[in-house]
DNA sequence: ATTTAATTGTGGGGATATTCACATTTTTTA
DNA sequence: TAAAAAATGTGAATATCCCCACAATTAAAT
């Protein structure tokens, strides 16, 4: 399933190219040895809730879930994103232990780094442990947000919101496959599989969104506006 | 209202003194050059959202609510916390703007701290560094964990959740003034200030709490306990 | 002390969303 | 290609919780 590319060069790392690390060849080098590339494929889990924290995760490529199992059970979608980006960062520095699980919903490629190379730039370029300060905290910020927006609006709101994120900031695009079975859309927007069939059949009547399967064209952008800001 | 003391001279200042930070005199005042310590009554603003972030907020003791307004303009209680700790930092390092209020619960004492002050010793300071980022990393993984919580619990379990934390975690004993009114019980579990009466008048009846207006004492720790694992 | 405002309690109707049971379709595996 | 498994669609009954209206109590202000 998994192939490991060894005495992976990280020359052409996204890591450099991402602009806002900015990292110089040496400091690349600090952070890339014992790193290793690996290749993920849709549906594969990445990193696993419990497990204990050893390396940094880089995601060079691909849409990735954090999820996690709570109190009851049940499995909830905290957040969907594509890389590149960092995942699994907050249970280094906070847990032996990582919280949450990270998972493929396409095909990913992944760089796991070793957890003292990170620390060790962290410590000694003031800008990269800055640059990671922000991230965390527009993390927070935004998961404050988005939290609060779960609980407050109707399933018909939150849902038409998470169209509209994939649209927007996940494919750039007004058609694109749904990367969630229902059942994980249920998971992302706080609700049943039965309770998502049930939204697009009401969106699909009124021609809101054009729906066949996992494909999703949208419609009427102003309206499902509309539906995720009245709440 | 506010009574400000001017040239604090931070001798014996909270930070200084909360280990965690482990400041020496001279980054102490690095930190609280440009400081103000002010007071606040019990449901003072002390950082009002929506405003631009100019300070680095230190609580040096006090009960403080973060909370903010929905996109359906119904507020929303994100976390209760007691003195001393930072508040209001993820929105230094994220935003122009605060992304969220924080209110005084009780009476509080804190401190305004110009931003370059922290800015530099977070530069300068490795270990200040890394302190910071583990705090924001433990803030991020514990909202993720509440957030979940809330969302796929049930009220009554929300509910009792919230009374051990004020038992164990604020007032650290059985018997407490509740530090909310039922409409801000309402906001911080998720629900109306109807529900929160229902509930209340429950639990009563089922003798697992006591309750005279604010004053709250807990009779069977274990059933609440119970409550708040199943959902 | 008196008035005013804010907070709290209570009940019932109604809306939203869950649960369950079963049918159907699609995907995966053998 | 056939069989098994997973995913999806649908409707009805049920549960949880919200909204509304009004009464009662407590706290704040004059």
């Amino acid at each position: 399933m998994r192939e490991i590319i060894k005495n992976n060069p990280c020359k052409d790392c996204a890591v450099k190219s991402s602009t806002v690390y900015n990292l110089d060849n040496e400091e690349l080098d600090v952070l890339c040895n014992n790193s290793t590339e690996i290749q993920f494929q849709k549906g594969e889990r990445i990193i696993k809730q419990g497990t204990f924290t050893q390396n940094i995760v880089f995601v060079k490529s691909g849409i990735v879930k954090m999820h996690l199992t709570g109190p009851i059970h049940k499995d909830e979608i905290l957040k969907i994103s594509k890389g590149p980006l960092f995942v699994g960062v907050p249970d280094v520095f906070a847990n032996k232990v990582h919280s949450y699980s990270v998972t493929a919903l396409s095909d990913t490629t992944a760089c796991f780094i070793d957890f003292s190379g990170y620390k060790y730039l962290v410590q000694n370029n003031g800008k990269f442990a800055l640059e990671l300060i922000k991230t965390l905290s527009e993390n927070i910020v935004t998961h404050y947000q988005r939290c609060v927006s779960k609980m407050q609006k109707q399933l018909t709101a939150t849902f038409a919101e998470a169209l509209l994120y994939f649209s927007e900031y996940i494919f750039e695009s007004d058609e694109f496959q749904i990367p969630l079975t229902r059942v994980e859309f249920g998971e992302y927007i706080g609700t049943t599989r039965e309770t998502v069939t049930k939204i697009i059949s009401d969106f699909t009547k009124d021609k809101i969104i054009e729906v066949n399967g996992k494909h999703v064209r949208i419609l009427n952008k102003d309206i499902l506006q509309k539906i995720s800001n009245v709440g």
